[in-house]
Order: structure tokens, then C-alpha cells, then sequence
DNA sequence: TGAAATGTTGGGGCG
DNA sequence: ACGCCCCAACATTTC
């Protein structure tokens, strides 16, 4: 029996994985190796993904070794590596699925036509994506740039199958190879500042669909209306596991079809149809990065280039960073992101408006922050969100959509309970002024045991002024050209 | 996936 | 019964 590896990277899974499954269908023994890399421009690794890798590898191997196979670890050049292994296991072949970053697309492509060329049959296959980028094309050949028009094609193209019964890899021995200990990949912080992100994620394939599975019987139902809400528990928190492919997107597509004609009441057609633009918004993202390589650290609209960006901003930047602005909802996001590495993606908008809009901080200082601690973090994702906020992406909200933290929080956070959870030094204000605590009066700041200033910090900014200034910025750029 | 200012409407209190 | 005012609720416009 042929031996072929099977490299995963973002598809860490055993079900709907094109490249397994071919290695599988050719009558090859897959082995299936993860191989760690220096970042690289288009896979800027940030701390908290990186925690969620190690435990999805671990979580990966040890799937593995219960359906016969393992996953082997090295660390290096994919070039190197993939070759010395095919050596060593008598390998003919290696597959792998796409990825989609341009750095790593042309870094691939160089990497097939050199493995190629020693003798190895190399496949690639469709990656995690519900189509992949140049699939879904405007009529003129170019890509798409509105959301709206990318979704009604998507719909009416439709996606794909793929969601197989994880196959099982029992195919004999391996040859003994080389293969590092998981701790040695040096993935866990040093500083144990993840220690309640357990208590928060099971990363792996099977905890992606205990994830579904909880989402599909409490929340789907009500996802048009709670998806919103940061306080009530309406949003699939799929995120990470489909950033590193533990579920695939084309598999979510298709339980949430079943899941539609099974339920027949009225509305759950619209709450599939809902969650099922949010996985479009995903595809939406990925196909812009591809053919707009720059959008991942410069402004897709020209004409933010030369947008008046404030300077001198680093003290404003970290008191933003660590949650203490002194904006209730948007505190409570930072340190619901430094705590759980994942953010309500309502939160996300409001702190990036703040950060943005009010405080005039390039919206890429917050990127970078968002990549570092997101345990979702996703290039193309985070690119496309920033973009949105700052008014200077595809389909962007126009500039002067700016975000009243206040009025938000009144809305999505009614109660507070979401701000409790996470400033608990607020706890004991009354919801009437838990989102402006500045506008309290003193009795009621005093009987909540609150010293503004001390206790809780008074506002970085005030909105009202600091929206006037954004408007101002922005009539400085709106009129030049956009390119 | 906005907010605020401005405009419109209609019900109810009251002289 | 009528006109007037107030104001909440909703709609429209503007940034």
C-alpha cells in the first residue's frame, strides 16, 4: 500500500476533508503531519490562536490515534519537511488543502511545482471555504466589492457537498520517523495569562460540533433577534473552531439545511438564512483578500491615505487595550477579549467605532491588537471588520455611521447585565445609568459605592465632540479621488 | 450592522 | 364643540 502525507494546516479535521479523503479514494495510506512555521506575512500568528493550535493539534492526535492513524509534528520549511518525510515513509505523493492568504498562495504554488519536481505526485484540494475565490465572479470577470450582490450569487450558485462520515485511517504501521513532542512546538504562553480560557473552549473537531449542536438547540431559533445581544447567549461562538477548520464551512452549510427541513415552524427559515450570511460574510472576506492582496494593512478606499489620523496616541491606544476607557460597553468587550480571547462581534463594531471614529486611531492599531488576542483571529476577517468600522473597506458603512456606545449599549445591553459580567466594579448601578455612569448623579454613583475617577475611570473622550472632530477629518478626504 | 436633527402626525388636556 | 398647546411616536433628512 502507497503511503501519501496529507499536511493540514487550517482543516485540522477527520470529516469533510478533500485531501484525507483523496489519499483515502486512491488506495493510499494517508499520514496525516502538521508542520510549524516561522509567520509569515500572510499568517501573522497572535498569542491566542496560538494557544487554541496547540490544543486542536493535541486534540487532533489524539482523534487520530482512535481511528488508527497519529499526527505527526515537525517544525521548519514545509519544503524541507515535507520532502525529508516522504523520503523517510517511502511516500509517492502529498496532498494538501488550499489556503487562500496571498502570501501563502504564492509560496504554495511555489512549493508544489518544486516538490513536483523531485518525483512526488502532489494534489491540491478545495480548502475552508463554502467556494473558493475565483468561483464567484461578477458577469465582467472581476471580483466582487459589495456584499449584497456577493450573497444573492452565493445563494444561487449554491455550495457544494461535503459533509462525509469521518473515515476511518487504520492502514498498519509507520515507519518510525521523527516527530516532536507537541510542548516542543512552544505554543502555551509563558506567562499563564490563558488561564480561564479553558473554562471558555474545547478547541477540536468534536468540540466544534458540541459547539453546533448547543447553538442548533438553544440559539438558532432565535438568532435573528438574540444574535445581537452580547448579554444573552445567541451567537454560535464557532468562530476558532472554524478558523482552524475543525468544523468546515461547507459542513455548517448543509447541517443548517437538515436543520431547516427538519424544523418546520415558521421563522426558522429565516434564522438558517441569517446565520447562513454570516458564513457568506466569511467567504466575502477571504475572496476580497485574495484579490485584493493589500487590504490587510493599507485602506481599500484611496482615499484613506490621507485621512488625518490623530498621532501621539499611545496612552489612549492602551487604556483602549486594557479596558479602561471609561465607555462602559466598550471595557467590557477588552476585557472579555483579554480574558476569554474572543469578543461579542456586536462589541467588536462598537469598541472599533471607539477606537476609530472617536479616538482617530488607524484602525490597523486595532487590527493588530484584535489579531493578537482573538483566539479567532483571521486575517482576512479582521481586515474586512476593520475596514467595515473605519468607513475605508468594501460595502463599507459610510463614514459618518459612527457609533454611539451609549445608545448601543441601551439597545443590545438593556439590562447591563453584559457590562456586570465584565466591569464588575459597576455591579451595583442601576441599569438607567450603567452606560453613561459619568451622567449619574452623585447619590446614585455614592449608593452604587462608586467614586468616578477611582473606582471606575471618567471618559477618555466625550462622544459628542470627539464625533464632531470625526466628521471634520473626514470632510478633509471626501472629496479626493479614491484611487 | 448609525445617530442626531428636523419634520409630521395625532391624541389628550384644557380654556 | 372648538382651537390651542404639548408631546410622544414615528418618519425623513442630514451628517
Amino acid at each position: 500500500m502507497g503511503r501519501a502525507l496529507v499536511w493540514l494546516r487550517r482543516d485540522l479535521r477527520r470529516g469533510d476533508n478533500p485531501a484525507l479523503q483523496a489519499a483515502l479514494e486512491a488506495g493510499l495510506q494517508p499520514v496525516p503531519v502538521y508542520i510549524h512555521e516561522a509567520p509569515a506575512d500572510g499568517a501573522p500568528s497572535g498569542a491566542a490562536g496560538t494557544w487554541w493550535l496547540h490544543h486542536s493539534l493535541a486534540a487532533l492526535d489524539q482523534d487520530l490515534r482512535q481511528h488508527g492513524s497519529r499526527l505527526l509534528l515537525r517544525r521548519g520549511d514545509p519544503a524541507v519537511e515535507l520532502l525529508q518525510l516522504a523520503r523517510a515513509l517511502g511516500a509517492g505523493h502529498v496532498f494538501w488543502n488550499r489556503r487562500y492568504e496571498p502570501v501563502l498562495q504564492a509560496r504554495d504554488r511555489i512549493l508544489e511545482r518544486d516538490l513536483r519536481a523531485t518525483g512526488l505526485g502532489v494534489e491540491t484540494f478545495p480548502g475552508n471555504l463554502l467556494r473558493e475565490p475565483w468561483r464567484l465572479l461578477k458577469a465582467d470577470g472581476t471580483a466582487y466589492r459589495v456584499f449584497t450582490p456577493y450573497w444573492k450569487a452565493l445563494q444561487r450558485e449554491g455550495v457544494t457537498a461535503g459533509a462525509s462520515t469521518p473515515p476511518d485511517l487504520a492502514g498498519g504501521e509507520l515507519p518510525p520517523v521523527a516527530s516532536l513532542p507537541l510542548a516542543e512546538l512552544g505554543l502555551l504562553p509563558g506567562i499563564p495569562w490563558d488561564a480561564a480560557f479553558p473554562a471558555h473552549w474545547q478547541p477540536g473537531e468534536s468540540g466544534a460540533w458540541q459547539a453546533l449542536a448547543r447553538f442548533l438547540a438553544e440559539a438558532l431559533p432565535d438568532y435573528p433577534r438574540d444574535r445581537d445581544r452580547p448579554d444573552l447567549p445567541g451567537t454560535s461562538r464557532l468562530s476558532p473552531h472554524l478558523h482552524f477548520g475543525e468544523i468546515s464551512s461547507r459542513q455548517l452549510w448543509l447541517t443548517l439545511e437538515q436543520w431547516g427541513q427538519e424544523q418546520v415552524q415558521a421563522g426558522n427559515l429565516a434564522a438558517m438564512e441569517a446565520f447562513r450570511r454570516q458564513l457568506a460574510w466569511r467567504d466575502f472576506a477571504h475572496q476580497l483578500l485574495h484579490h485584493f492582496p493589500h487590504t490587510a494593512s493599507e485602506p481599500l478606499d484611496g482615499r484613506f491615505r490621507a485621512f488625518p489620523w490623530a498621532t501621539d496616541y499611545a496612552e489612549a491606544l492602551r487604556r483602549w487595550q486594557q479596558g479602561r476607557t471609561g465607555i462602559p460597553i466598550v471595557d467590557a468587550g477588552m476585557r472579555e477579549l483579554w480574558h476569554s480571547g474572543w469578543m461579542h462581534n456586536r462589541v467588536r463594531m462598537i469598541a472599533a467605532s471607539l477606537l476609530t471614529k472617536n479616538l482617530r486611531i488607524p484602525w490597523q492599531e486595532g487590527a493588530a491588537w484584535f489579531l493578537d488576542t482573538l483566539v479567532d483571529a483571521d486575517l482576512a476577517n479582521n481586515s474586512l471588520g476593520w475596514q467595515w468600522v473605519a468607513g475605508c473597506g468594501a460595502d463599507a458603512a459610510p463614514y459618518f455611521r459612527i457609533f454611539n456606545p451609549v445608545r448601543q449599549g441601551g439597545r443590545f445591553d438593556p439590562d447591563g447585565a453584559y457590562v456586570r459580567r465584565w466591569v464588575p466594579e459597576l455591579g451595583r448601578l442601576p441599569a438607567r445609568w450603567i452606560h453613561c455612569p459619568w451622567e449619574a448623579p452623585a447619590q446614585v454613583l455614592a449608593q452604587a459605592g462608586i467614586e468616578a475617577g477611582r473606582d471606575y475611570p471618567l471618559p477618555l473622550v466625550d462622544l459628542a465632540a470627539s464625533r464632531s472632530r470625526a466628521l471634520a477629518a473626514w470632510d478633509a478626504i471626501r472629496g479626493t479621488a479614491r484611487d
